[in-house]
DNA sequence: GCCGTTTTCGGCCCGACTGTTTTCAGTCG
């Protein structure tokens, strides 16, 4: 099965090919479009006819026909043919920070520079400086540059990117005349992975703030800076982006400096439509801009509203349809972290975890939760000393011995319970019924063949004492795929049981995805936002599941943290 | 490649910064 995953990866290669090749940018523009587009489709794209392919908006002919055939060979002979055309090592000169792919091919089929060592030897012996539209000043540049190359490319996990900003955050306020200072580019729109930090402010003296900004301690080196943007480099690998406007364009900028880019082009082709122009200064009527006062700006809401939709949540903004749901009024009402009521899944110090079940209740307690669920690794998973259901019994005895201390909060006692290489669960049945909430998950055999694995978890879930799936897809971001099955079956089979499936929000998991967890939605499954918690410190990743299941568009209704512990103990029995 | 209550052809978002330039191309977001 090819999944929207793949056809996404398919598209976007041939944007990126196009870029070397073709020199239309609007089509380069509708493949990157249709990557987004396809990336959040809440069915598979396999599933739909050409028809109603046509139908979404940004899917014309060609790109429907792309998928049918991708569909039926597995790639596209387009894509293949460019393939042969583009060679690998103009692909790498264009990835060096400062170049792109005017100035990389003119460098490859001119100057016979054809991979990064030659580009690095070419500078250190000053010929790239002769050649015309060249100079000393971008040879210097580039040879910083390809020592960026590489780590520029890489991601920063989105809780870390949260964490780095916060801090950063915190310096700047220390800058006298910046009033209001917000993250904002994918950081604030919750993507799993963040590829440089966009901070935004407001100061009337802009170069002042540009200068402090560039100064802070923690800034290794200086990309650009000017009187109202700089980009610097950070000592913490990434890249950060600020920007400094006055605040009647606040909310202009916030929108422009959120993004994604193709929420933003689409937002203004819409404005376009309507005889306005917008920037990130403010909403203005055609030709006025730049000279006249906008007619919105100030705040995001006025200008959403000002081109008749309602305002559209940052984890939304990523071309995927949510502009047309804001024209018709049909946005989703997002969960938020103050509708969750407990968590399920996290771990003591009697398995892998640090703290003991009392901190654990007591870090479940200071967030305000009505329940919580505490949990452990079962017997069979050695490395992270898994219960055996004596001991198991043992910390349920500790646990109700707890409820009576702590009143303010019900417990529960939860389970990860490993999903053994045949589907079967790692207790007995007599076992899983003194636990309150179990969790089913994957630790071993991750190479199974694609339907082996599929049977397997599909067997798990047929088990009545299942309750929740836990990191379904078995990834580890950076470092380990998700093993191969078919996920559309298992959320058919969790539909059937009636087993809620995790947004697990440990920063290396985030599992599911948002764009898995949207699918399982719409067919009909109930989704658990987990912490993954191995201390009570960790139980703050609560808000990072929430992003998650806000970036696939849930309300609380599709969420079984949302419920009332009377409500969540029905729910339990609901095979009994 | 997509799209159309002006259009099935001819449009397609907008601005900042840099470096190499005497007015702008390239890159980036």
């Amino acid at each position: 099965m090819i999944t929207n995953a793949k056809l996404s990866e398919i598209f976007d290669e041939m944007a990126v090919l196009l870029t070397f090749d073709d020199g239309n940018p609007f089509r380069i523009r509708a493949y990157q479009k249709a990557v987004q587009i396809i990336g959040g489709l809440p069915r598979e794209a396999g599933e739909l006819s050409g028809e109603d392919l046509t139908r979404i908006e940004g899917i014309g002919k060609g790109i429907a026909s792309h998928i049918s055939e991708i569909l039926k060979t597995g790639t596209l002979q387009e894509l293949q043919a460019l393939r042969s055309k583009v060679p690998e090592g103009l692909l790498a000169l264009a990835r060096v920070p400062g170049m792109g792919p005017k100035r990389a091919r003119r460098l490859y089929y001119d100057d016979k520079i054809h991979g990064l060592e030659q580009l690095q030897k070419a500078a250190e012996a000053g010929r790239l400086r002769d050649l015309p539209g060249f100079g000393a000043k971008l040879e210097e540049n580039i040879l910083k540059g390809i020592r960026l190359a590489v780590k520029a490319s890489e991601r920063m996990l989105y809780w870390e990117a949260k964490l780095l900003a916060q801090k950063l955050l915190k310096e700047l306020g220390a800058c006298p005349g910046i009033a209001e200072i917000v993250p904002a580019g994918s950081l604030r729109r919750g993507a799993e992975t963040v590829g440089d930090l966009d901070i935004l402010c407001t100061a009337r003296d802009g170069a002042r703030a540009v200068e402090f900004f560039t100064r802070m301690p923690g800034v290794e080196r200086v990309l650009a800076a000017g009187a109202t943007k700089a980009a610097v480099w950070l000592k913490a690998q990434i890249q950060c982006d600020f920007r400094v406007v006055p605040p009647e364009s606040f909310g202009a900028a916030l929108q422009y400096f959120t993004g994604s880019k193709e929420h933003n082009v689409a937002l203004r082709e819409l404005a376009v439509k309507q005889g306005y122009s917008l920037n990130e200064y403010g909403l203005f009527k055609s030709g006025d801009a730049g000279h006249k006062k906008p007619l919105a700006g100030r705040t995001e809401e006025e200008i959403y509203s000002r081109l008749g939709l309602s305002w559209i949540a940052p984890e939304l903004r990523e071309c995927r349809g949510e502009i047309a749901a804001a024209q018709r009024g049909s946005l989703p009402d997002l969960v938020e972290l103050k509708d969750v009521r407990g968590d399920f899944h996290n771990h003591t110090r009697y398995t892998d975890g640090r703290d003991s079940l009392e901190d654990m209740v007591l870090g479940a307690r200071s967030r305000g939760w009505e329940w919580t669920a505490i949990g452990d690794h079962s017997q069979s998973l050695k490395v992270a000393h898994g219960l055996s259901p004596r001991r198991l019994q043992e910390t349920i005895e500790e646990l109700r011995g707890l409820q009576k201390k702590h009143k303010d909060i019900r417990l529960m006692r939860s389970m990860e319970v490993d999903i053994l290489k045949d589907g079967a669960l790692d207790y007995a049945d007599e076992v899983l019924a003194s636990i309150d909430v179990v969790i089913g998950s994957v630790h071993t055999a991750f190479k199974l063949p694609e339907e082996e694995m599929t049977r397997r978890i599909q067997k798990a879930a047929a088990n009545p004492h299942l309750d929740i799936l836990g990191h379904l897809s078995g990834r580890l971001i950076g470092r380990r795929e998700a093993y191969a099955f078919d996920a559309g079956k298992v959320f058919a089979q969790a539909a059937r049981m009636q087993t809620a499936v995790e947004i697990n929000g440990q920063p290396q998991r985030q599992d599911l995805s948002d764009t898995a967890a949207r699918m399982a939605a719409e067919g009909g499954v109930t989704l658990a936002v987990t912490t993954d918690a191995h201390s009570a410190a960790q139980l703050e990743y609560m808000a990072a599941a929430v992003t998650i299941a806000r970036r696939a568009g849930l309300e609380k209704k599709h969420i079984l943290n949302c419920l009332t512990y009377d409500e969540l103990k029905r729910w339990l029995e609901r095979h009994e």
